[in-house]
DNA sequence: GTCGATTCAATAGTGATATCAATGTGTACA
DNA sequence: TGTACACATTGATATCACTATTGAATCGAC
């Protein structure tokens, strides 16, 4: 998987340290870095530290400008689909508005990715499909939640992939965090529900026999109770409702 | 505007020329780069290109390993969503493709953009998208294509931007330029359809009104149009038909 | 003799340092 | 109030030593 940064080279662990920490506000926007700030903070040369600069410009986190220094940016500049931004927004004080972003977003691309899935996935990978369903009803009946997950992620991951909308598959790494990420945000239930069951089983039939609206209504559906989810840890406490 | 990627610097100068040569696939994925072959043939130091590497790896174009050199990756591991990766696909031969893709994922993310603006957007900006729809009203009767089109892509920014969700905003810039390619690629018709000026306007009190199924519904209206022309270029000759 | 493991050297990226050029800011002065 | 200058800071180059990986050459075993 390679999830975790590559922390081989020096400037990406300048990065790591960076980055999280204008994410988490400690650089706040307006805040001036200096290059030889960086080169004496993190014991690093010249060489890698502008490594690191050109990095986090090509995110619009900061604008380096002669004779001014590293300029941190407004929120509102930043790449904000930059996998490596999203993860340390995910890893830092910014995860759960991270994460209600990105279920929103979710919510909106996974139903129509599941229509265009039904009109051009590969015949094989609509049966792969159909066997992860399969599976995720047994393991959801057995209670085994960590495999439950694992193919749940394997089935949202799919469907994008298959849509064949290279920006919906895109997101397939970034949705499979947030389904891993709920786990630990006591967002799934003991058991997954069996109404959130069937409606992944429907989108799996609908994507094998071509239906691209009956896959969209379904996945309309699995969708429609995470947002609920969402808002309703807005109101009050969290008691575990739905999952997708 | 500062539309086109700063040219100030050598690195981004490099990179403006290396990063569309592997989108249009002058360097196919596997092929080998040589920090010394950037050298030589851009005529800058280790460092700038060193540098250029740095910017091309964040977007995940190519892997630099020592002994190696600095390897082309396979499509489906770009971070399609990063913005100066979809302006080169944009200028070349991708374009269509990435249109494609693009006007896709638009058509899944306006219509919930536009209900939660219903439910987030500012009092003042609820004005102001009306305020648009009437200017719009007015100048496509008017038959001011250009002046419309610059009205259109203010209405579906904003409308991003008030969703309240961050992601959703970030998408503003990458939709305007889809709308102004449109224009280039002969799929507005002379006059703008009245049914779209309505939708238009429906979404703008919808809005103003805080009624988000209307707005998301009116909203997926407008996309659903455009949704179609697309599909409607697959089979046969452009003729011209929506806008949104 | 073939196959496998080990060794080793060539090679390309990685990191550090020194140095100069370019430039915009802020201040001091007219 | 306007202008010119000093200087801090990035931009760019050149060059050094280091490191890790590959792939071939070598060695050994079956």
């Amino acid at each position: 998987m390679a999830r975790s940064r590559d922390q081989s080279t020096l400037h990406n662990r300048v990065l790591a340290h960076v980055g999280p920490a204008i994410v988490a506000g400690a650089y706040p926007p307006g805040h001036v870095l200096t290059l030889e700030g960086l080169e004496r903070d993190y014991g690093v040369s010249r060489t890698v530290a502008r490594e690191a600069v050109r990095v986090l410009q090509s995110m619009r986190l900061v604008s380096s400008r002669p004779r001014v220094g590293v300029t941190v940016l407004d929120t509102t500049q930043w790449s904000v689909f930059d996998p490596q931004l999203i993860r340390w927004r995910l890893a830092g004080d910014e995860r759960s508005a991270q994460l209600r972003s990105l279920t929103e977003l979710r919510a909106a691309v996974e139903p129509p990715a599941a229509a265009a899935a039904a009109l051009r996935a590969e015949p094989a990978q609509r049966e792969r499909l159909l066997e992860l369903s399969e599976m995720m009803q047994d393991l959801g009946q057995r209670g085994e939640l960590d495999a439950f997950m694992h193919h749940d992620i394997e089935f949202h991951r799919l469907v994008l992939e298959q849509s064949g909308n290279e920006m919906f598959a895109g997101l397939a790494d970034v949705v499979a965090e947030v389904l891993a990420g709920r786990a630990e945000h006591h967002l799934m239930p003991a058991h997954p529900r069996r109404e959130a069951l069937r409606l992944h089983s429907h989108v799996a039939t609908a994507v094998r026999d071509g239906l691209p609206q009956v896959a969209e209504s379904a996945m309309r559906g699995i969708c429609a109770e995470v947002v609920a989810a969402l808002d309703h840890l807005d109101h009050s406490v969290s008691d575990g409702t739905p999952h997708g």
